[in-house]
DNA sequence: TTAGTATTTGGTCACTTTGCCAAATAGCCC
DNA sequence: GGGCTATTTGGCAAAGTGACCAAATACTAA
């Protein structure tokens, strides 16, 4: 049963989120747009991993991407996954007991 | 930044989540309490397999066990998580335009 | 067309994950 | 203790992940 279409859609969008560096990404994108060299300098890691790292959000369908001159600009696209981080840290809270 | 103890302890909860498998116990966990006879079953794998994606959600800090004779009961901690999904069924939804 | 800037893609390597089987551990009952 | 049931752990192979560098692509500007 967990080899249904949903549970692997849903592990995708999870998958996308569960690396440091792409969790970081997303609440940078919450803040506003940004292109690849901004997130890449606050970064600090190779810029080829960025963009990789971008590549997976957008086709996990989080984030979406427009071109201005030679810019890719990414922005967030459902800030509901915020509210993923907020029980995050509950769990995180409910820890400590 | 993203190797802030933040980041990394929030990407190993998506991380623990981000398997179809693990997916479908916690769902089946908010329903109420499981031994991993149980879970087994209803997963048709390994018995192994499934004690160790029990471990991880545990390790987690998702799901909790109590000892009830010589079965082990797994229950969910944080019902929060079923939230995710919702969030997720969004992110689903919002693709198909 | 050529040079310059921004981004993505190909290739490689070390490390992690996930499945199975077999063996070890823990608790119950006789 | 010995047998039975339930669960975890060790070991291994196949597949996936994430980092880097180098090269390709795309767009701007001269």
């Amino acid at each position: 049963m967990p080899n249904s279409s949903r549970y692997i859609y849903m592990a995708g969008v999870m998958k996308a989120l569960a690396h440091p560096t792409r969790l970081f990404i997303v609440e940078q994108l919450n803040e506003g747009e940004r292109n690849v060299s901004d997130l890449t300098t606050m970064v600090g890691i190779d810029i080829s991993t960025i963009s990789r790292h971008l590549s997976i959000l957008r086709q996990a369908g989080i984030i979406t991407v427009r071109k201005y001159n030679n810019q890719m600009i990414y922005s967030l696209l459902c800030p509901c996954v915020l509210d993923m981080f907020r029980c995050v840290v509950q769990i995180r809270e409910s820890q400590n007991d």
